[in-house]
DNA sequence: CTTCAACGTTGATATAAATCAACGGTCTTA
DNA sequence: TAAGACCGTTGATTTATATCAACGTTGAAG
């Protein structure tokens, strides 16, 4: 078991929203947080569930999806080090609306929501934050939808290489640890049909597979498939 | 051309998060609010053009929708009196991030976004009031992703029928405004589609068609179609 | 009044994508 | 070590849905 920082104050894993808080906020924050460790799979909260924490995450990858009827699921984000989760329930009606779970070893801080409901009110920097946070979260659902619903099959796929190679990666050759079936559920399709597109793709020399990295070889190309669908 | 109220605190058709608000805020609004009026399909906005304004209508109907490649759309909701349209982009990149048009006769009150900023520093029950509110949107964001992306068309349709009729006119035989191809861009699929699944349900005794108006004769059974997909 | 465009509707056809099925590989677990 | 489960992959088949085409209606514009 990784040891976490002992206190908000001193966290070097401390989420960008906290920058503006003085000590004493950070005191607060600190008394109320519950450090814990998921391994890989684990669920850290579950659609439907009540929700009484915000969910900072310090180490690891998180992803979040929504779950439909019969098991279908589409993966609305992933959550990397340093960043929280935002729990839209927490103003609403105290459920979650999707399940997180920690794609590897994950270490996160559990935060009452009445803890950072309590800062907005008190600290209008943090307000801030906090509203532009949800405000890409619901810009990035808009782009979702219209991708999940207007572009075929290669176009959806592309788009996934390139989200996670730039932005949740941040690498070109990365390395995930994401199943095929992930990928699946964030392009809204079948296993099956990933990994056609990611054989076309292959033979067309736009990119390489090995396992579970994947090198982009032409981004431009893929970017116009993501684009004309 | 209707006569709008002259002022934000005399006004019977201010937005709830507006209650909150003493003389001295409610007169900063009513300085920076401009009245506006559309006509059936104008546009009040575009995906894409610069976000000044908050949008607050104050009469009417007003469709907000995500505009893909090749014209095709997605309404994400409709916006009736009195309600106030959030745009994402406002603390973001100053971007409008979907499009939103006049359904019927609507009447608006722009009304600048750094004054709603300056609002939610210094109101703190205003801030939570907007933050709920933008919360709301992306719980419905998420169960849109679910819906158009994991069922099929009779699902799709029962879920917007029942939509338009619980939530928008809030009437069971309503009658609506918006057209066939409305329709398929609340479900993501053709306008061919739509009117097929209407035609199903009508022969089946679940709803009547008459023009515009539409009667639900069995919710429960629209209920399950929606729900199995 | 006429013309044109957009809408609603229906049928026939094409096609994208899911489903089904099979198999080898890897990892876990007994 | 062996058994079972899950994953990745591929091919064959089915199916849901889009596309295409046609036509009557309505409403707006010239």
């Amino acid at each position: 078991m990784k040891v976490i920082s002992t206190h908000c104050i001193s966290c070097k894993n401390r989420a960008d929203i906290f920058s503006g808080l003085n000590d004493t906020e950070l005191s607060k924050v600190n008394d109320a947080r519950v450090g814990m460790h998921y391994s890989h799979g684990e669920i850290i909260f579950k659609q439907g569930s009540p929700c009484h924490d915000f969910v900072c995450v310090t180490s690891g990858l998180v992803k979040c999806f929504v779950e439909g009827e019969d098991d279908k699921k589409i993966i609305i984000g992933f959550v990397r080090p340093v960043e929280y989760i935002f729990a839209p329930g927490a103003y609403i009606d105290k459920r979650h609306h999707f399940t997180a779970i920690a794609c590897e070893e994950t270490t996160v801080c559990l935060v009452a929501t009445d803890v950072f409901q309590e800062l907005v009110r008190s600290n209008h920097e943090f307000a801030n934050e906090f509203i532009a946070k949800i405000s890409n979260q619901t810009i990035d659902l808009c782009r979702q939808l219209t991708n999940l619903t207007q572009k075929q099959i290669p176009g959806r796929v592309a788009e996934t290489l390139l989200r996670l190679s730039q932005i949740v990666y941040k690498k070109n050759p990365f390395t995930s640890c994401l199943s095929r079936q992930d990928m699946a559920d964030m392009c809204g399709m079948t296993k099956e049909s990933v990994v056609r597109a990611l054989k076309t793709f292959k033979d067309e020399g736009i990119i390489t597979v090995d396992g579970n990295q994947i090198h982009l070889l032409n981004v431009p190309m893929l970017e116009t498939i993501s684009k004309i669908g």
